[in-house]
DNA sequence: CGTGTTATTGAAGTGTATCAAATTGCGTGG
DNA sequence: CCACGCAATTTGATACACTTCAATAACACG
């Protein structure tokens, strides 16, 4: 059953494809509450592809046809500033979604996405997904408030970016990657791309926080050992 | 007929309130295509109040019961920073609706909204609007877009925070309030805060920019005067 | 085993915030 | 309608946090 298609670098799907109502017992899914019947009506029409480390599931600009639903491994969606700086927007684990931003508002990818490790991804077709909300009034109340915490999140952290000193940024950055994607190895350029600054300064600034003892770095890994001072630092402090 | 209550500072529901319909028509309106029975459900159910310059309509912190939709006037939402900076997050005007995120996430509100001028505004409670997207599956999609979009503008202002310069802001905000916002006389205060900077560092900008021959400040209000000038700044410029 | 990416350290420059003080202008109440 | 008081504007001086550039070392990956 098993395809492999020699022109595009993904592995396609298996027999043993991942199934929604798998997905839809992980927390916080979009998909938990809609009947057996309705994931059944997912599994029918969705693509589902594994992809390698590094690997792309879109590229900014792209326009969107459907949603990623992430069943397994980790994806990144990263853009690049006016002047060549990467940013880090969102990160998504197991039975998160993806690209569902720019299906809404009818608008090409505002990033690109990319697999951090081997990543098995269902592909949702949009009349596929755009029905179910039609027919399930409770998927939309809860897309609408998934999206919501994501604009206060994103409102949030913009005010940061220029209230907080790139120290605190940082302090909360790594607060926040440890906390949510613990076994992710962040490299110091991704840290500085979610924190909103350079590889440079984390660099500086980490070697500062081992020095207070706030944490130990062992090699590229980072060990909080100081938690309730970070936790200072990221909300607040001179 | 207008009846004032003293105890409270707003002006309250008089016999010729806005109607719905009026508000649908204006462009981008969230229930331009309801038809005519659920406007009329949501005229019967809402409550209008105009309120007076510098007024609020809700503070941070309070918890939402409904939203609310601007009938005319001209409304900020703006929150306070870690240390105390000021931020400007939107500005709504006619037919533009307030308040709904808070809503859907079910979270606390995030920033306080205040009258810039005399604005009449109209609150819907939440169980009607609820109630509408219910019935209405195409509401809950122009919704869906509504919030999309502008979590694609707070993400593209949340990088432009970090990426480009003081004077890149500047330039785009002026911009951007001038074009929105024409008559709306925007102090260098609240400049400062939508670009994410300091009423000095506008100021001085503002004054570089009028000796290039960028802007015209005449009193407190500005011209453009070499509108491509300020929108090569504000896409990129070293 | 090589090659390109990441980490690391150093030195230098500067864009902006910050603080202070004077002036103007607006809104409020008399 | 005028006068008052407070907020916004304006200008100057200072400081420093951070970026930028550069060059070497260490690592990861094919």
């Amino acid at each position: 059953m098993a395809q492999i298609d020699p022109k595009n670098s993904t592995v396609c799907v298996r027999h043993n494809e991942p199934q929604c109502k798998n997905c839809s017992k992980k927390s916080n899914n979009l998909f938990s509450h809609l009947p057996q019947e309705a994931l059944k009506h997912i599994d029918e029409s969705k693509i589902t592809k594994t992809y390698k480390k590094n690997e792309t599931l879109f590229l900014s600009g792209d326009h969107p046809n459907g949603i990623y639903c992430v069943s397994s491994g980790t994806v990144k969606l990263e853009t690049e500033g006016a002047r060549g700086h990467g940013h880090i927007l969102r990160v998504v684990q197991g039975g998160g979604v993806l690209g569902y931003r720019s299906l809404f508002a009818d608008e090409p990818y505002q990033g690109t996405a990319i697999a951090m490790e081997e990543s098995t991804v269902c592909h949702i077709p949009k009349t596929t997904f755009l029905s179910l909300i039609k027919k399930f009034p409770e998927l939309a109340l809860k897309i609408l408030a998934y999206i919501s915490k994501e604009l206060g999140a994103a409102k949030g952290r913009m005010i940061k970016m220029t209230d907080q000193s790139a120290i605190e940024r940082i302090a909360e950055s790594i607060l926040f990657l440890k906390d949510n994607f613990e076994y992710e190895p962040w490299t110091r350029k991704e840290i500085s791309e979610w924190a909103g600054t350079t590889p440079e300064t984390v660099m500086r600034t980490l070697a500062n926080f081992e020095d207070q003892g706030f944490i130990i770095q062992i090699g590229r890994k980072i060990q909080i050992a100081n938690r309730k001072a970070l936790l200072e630092l990221a909300n607040l402090e001179h």
